[in-house]
DNA sequence: GGTTGACCTACACTAAGTGTAGCATAGTAA
DNA sequence: TTACTATGCTACACTTAGTGTAGGTCAACC
């Protein structure tokens, strides 16, 4: 069992995150300690690093409640879950092909400076 | 002489952004008609075009009054503004190539998928 | 005279947390 | 024993970059 600040060390989240998390209702309550102090199992970390995973990829809190309650009802969801994953995939896709964009902004405004332009 | 509603077309601003722009101190508060409707003019819609440009790669809106400040404390700011802008060009970088990371993490979600995981 | 449409201000709300205040508890050091 | 430090708890305020809403003004059209 460990402590919310073991979990956050291990997983990468702010305890804040966490309690934040679970006040979300991404997560189940915490079990709690004789002090009142959550404690995490190590199914309940695997759950955290999964919620990380999602959330890296720019998932909003709300999808990935969403998802997890959907993990929670079984198989029959998978196809559904698929699909999520791959429209999060390609909203990547899309936010790089805009940075790329902006890059080609940035590089004729530095242009214009070198070249003696004054705003 | 533009409307706010005229100059938020031409920008592609919403016309709420632009009234919080002058609010945050990004631009100047604007002229207004007889009817207190706020005007502007030729190098006022300039000025929300370069803002909108700043803006679009990212830049925060007051890294933007900063520059702003730069700009028109005139040319003695130039290598500054270079830099921020040199800065801002490796943000975006950085940010593709998080990007494409989080798109393999996916990619591996996915796999697992296909091979009949389940969560 | 009534009703759009565009504008105004001021305030509330959003996401995804972070930061702070005020408290409890446990372990360690003098 | 007392003091200090670390960690945890709750609840609330704050952040960013706006958006949305309520309530009001004004000119133009039918």
């Amino acid at each position: 069992m460990y402590t919310i600040g073991q979990a956050a060390q291990k997983v990468g989240f702010s305890i804040g995150a966490i309690r934040f998390y679970e006040r979300k209702g991404l997560l189940e309550p915490a079990a709690r300690s004789e002090q009142n102090n959550r404690l995490y199992t190590d199914s309940e970390i695997n759950w955290l690093v999964f919620i990380k995973c999602l959330r890296e990829t720019g998932m909003s809190v709300e999808d990935i409640k969403q998802f997890a309650n959907m993990v929670m009802a079984g198989t029959a969801t998978l196809p559904e879950r698929i699909k999520i994953i791959q429209d999060q995939k390609q909203k990547l896709l899309d936010d790089i092909e805009e940075k790329k964009s902006q890059l080609v902004h940035l590089e004729r405004k530095l242009q214009r400076y070198y070249n003696g332009e004054n705003y």
